[in-house]
RNA sequence: UGUCCUGUGGUGUAAUUGGCAACACGUCUGACUCUGAAUCAGAAGAGUUUAGGUUCGACCCCUAACAGGACAACCA
């Protein structure tokens, strides 16, 4: 007999979760899986860090692990509580949840002195007394070793002494520091001796001013981890070359307890962005963008003000992928999953952004009716809102043309296109000023066409329309894409990032919005029909709406028409 | 001219571990449509950076070359 076996739906694995699959198969990580999310509290997220969130609370949900989120806080000079407040909110807003398990680097202060007196104590740390210039000058490059530390061979005591000292703070910022004694002719220029602890008599933002020396991330990182219990330690690329230190560290303290292994992937790069936190911090500081949220910034709060949903963003992240090779993922996929999430769960409305008069001549003077039409046709659920009809209404200028092209499926004169949830009208002259502008469509409408009646008169095209009498205004910021150009780093000789702003990325105003929407607060996510996805903005007050436009709607027509 | 990492359609990720390349986005057709959206059907587009080698058989293993990236903060 033949079997007739439905193929297993055998999802591939990405690297990673191939690692933790074969971890958990040979038991290496006693059947745990643990992962961290490690932000350093001195910037807002941006949708880099959120793969980084997806990847390891997603990674720990899958395997039925955990995740922890902790702050690494090991530079007090850089560090902020706001920034620990942006990134709390910004994790949770993506809809992850680290329990009680929100730690930070700077709680393990102590025993991380007590781990580096065990390595003094080794003969394999010491305390050195040249200055910053003179380290870096020994150091070498990555093509010659470096020099020793004429202060690398000293006594333990003496060490041990010292090094107490730099805790009492007896001794000033910047005259000494504690190394590992690693190798100086390492290749990796990581394992030349590497800096564990610097003196900074620094208020820190958490442990205040009990510290005057702080771990380097070398040596905080890891450590951190095998505290936590943390079984894969994931990380971006550029750390890579940290591993071998990282390793060393945990291998020198002799541990009893199983001990993390670093893994790296490759960060996400987005086309027509950038995402590097100190360029973000210059736009923001030279006012070219409004704030860290500001809706055209990469940074989670930005998206978020810009419109874009949590379950957006996981999609995003989810689609985009993990491995090691440098990647730039394009936009349009970014722009792809907002569509997707919003088509589905966003009310539909009408807007008119640039009017122009629709008058129907055989519809009765100072009459109007009401016409249902559905909040969300995805949605059979969602219901009706009413729109109000009237002689007097307007439609979308462009969706009117004089001398129109034969594929032209919208109003001219002598056509008959459908009001979208009302009637099929025909478009009989113009009236214009002396300029030559349209002021005025007359039509005549076909009251037997009514939206939801049988009726055997068909159009090519639908238009949407507002009745002004009923509407509400509303000032509405249209965002495009900060850059220009699709890789912004790219750039002429004496030039920056900076010349290639989209001047246009922001263009303020005003449209005529069906009055469903009047009361809307903001957050809330809208479809205006045949447009694109908006969202109320904060900015708005009773009587003031402020939408931001997140994404145009998909628009084949212009493109074919562009491409002609 | 050091060490390490990475090279698969336009973009990104796969190929169940060696059995002649799949999925998503994008693009292009066509159908449908009271959103030129969505949806549906279909198409084009890579022979896996290159050259050798192992093998009956290589995207996968080996060698070399080439290309891109990372590394010389008391940043993370």
């Amino acid at each position: 007999m033949k079997e007739n076996t439905t193929p297993e739906p055998k999802a591939s694995l990405n690297f990673l979760e191939q690692i933790i699959t074969n971890d958990l198969e040979n038991n290496t990580t006693s059947g745990k899986v643990h992962t961290r999310f490690p932000p350093e509290p001195n910037g807002y997220l941006h949708i880099g860090h959120a793969k980084s969130i997806c990847l390891n609370f997603g990674l720990a949900q899958k395997f039925n692990g955990k995740c922890n989120l902790r702050f690494d806080d090991t530079n007090p000079t850089k560090e902020e509580q706001e920034y620990v407040d942006s990134i709390k909110e910004d994790v949770r807003w993506l809809g992850f949840d680290w329990e009680d398990r929100e730690y930070y680097a700077s709680d393990y202060f102590e025993q991380l002195y007590q781990f580096a007196v065990h390595l003094i104590k080794k003969g394999k740390a010491y305390v050195c007394e040249m200055t910053a210039e003179e380290i870096s000058a020994n150091r070498g490059t990555p093509a010659i070793p470096g020099k020793e530390s004429p202060w690398r061979n000293r006594g333990v005591e003496e060490n041990l002494d010292l090094f107490d000292r730099m805790r009492k703070g007896d001794l000033p910022d910047g005259s000494h520091v504690l190394r590992a004694k690693v190798d100086m002719a390492s290749p990796n220029m990581h394992m030349r001796d590497p800096v564990m602890y610097r003196i900074m008599h620094a208020h820190h933002h958490r442990t205040g001013n009990d510290w005057c020396i702080y771990p380097m991330y070398d040596w905080a990182h890891g450590q951190s981890d095998y505290l936590e219990g943390i079984t894969h330690s994931i990380c971006t690329l550029e750390f890579e070359v940290h591993r071998p230190l990282y390793e060393w560290f945990l291998n020198e303290l002799d541990l009893p307890n199983l001990k993390p292994r670093q893994i790296e992937f490759a960060r996400l790069n987005l086309s027509y962005t950038i995402m590097s936190k100190r360029k973000l911090l210059t736009l923001v500081q030279e006012g070219l963008v409004n704030g860290w949220d500001d809706p055209r910034m990469p940074t989670i709060s930005g998206l978020r003000r810009r419109g874009f949903t949590p379950a957006s963003i996981r999609m995003f992240a989810d689609r985009v992928g993990v491995a090691k090779r440098e990647n730039v993922i394009e936009v349009g996929l970014l722009e792809h999953c907002i569509r997707e999430d919003l088509n589905k769960n966003a009310p539909r409305a009408m807007a008119v952004f640039n009017p122009v008069k629709l008058i129907i001549d055989n519809y009765p003077e100072g009459h109007s009716e009401e016409l249902p039409s559905p909040v969300n046709p995805e949605d059979p659920d969602s219901g009706h809102r009413m729109l109000p009809f009237s002689k007097n209404l307007v439609i979308e200028r462009e969706d009117f043309m004089e001398d129109p092209p034969k594929k032209f499926f919208r109003l001219a004169p002598g056509a008959e296109v459908r009001l979208k949830s009302a009637y099929i009208i025909r478009c009989d002259y113009v009236v214009k000023d002396e300029q030559g502008e349209v002021t005025e469509i007359h039509c005549t409408y076909f009251p037997e066409t009514k939206s939801g009646l049988p009726s055997d008169k068909k159009v090519k095209g639908t238009l949407h329309w507002v009745c002004p009498e009923h509407a509400v205004e509303a000032e509405v910021r249209l965002y495009d894409r900060l850059f220009k150009v699709s890789d912004p780093e790219e750039v002429e000789e004496g030039e920056d990032f900076r010349v290639h702003l989209n001047p246009e990325s922001l263009k303020v105003v005003k449209a005529i919005v069906e009055p469903s929407v009047k009361d809307a607060i903001a957050g809330k996510h809208y479809q205006f029909e045949r447009n694109g996805y908006y969202v109320v903005d904060k900015d708005t007050q009773p009587g003031n709406l402020v939408f931001n436009r997140i994404v145009p709607l998909r628009e084949s027509w212009v493109n074919t028409e562009k491409n002609k």
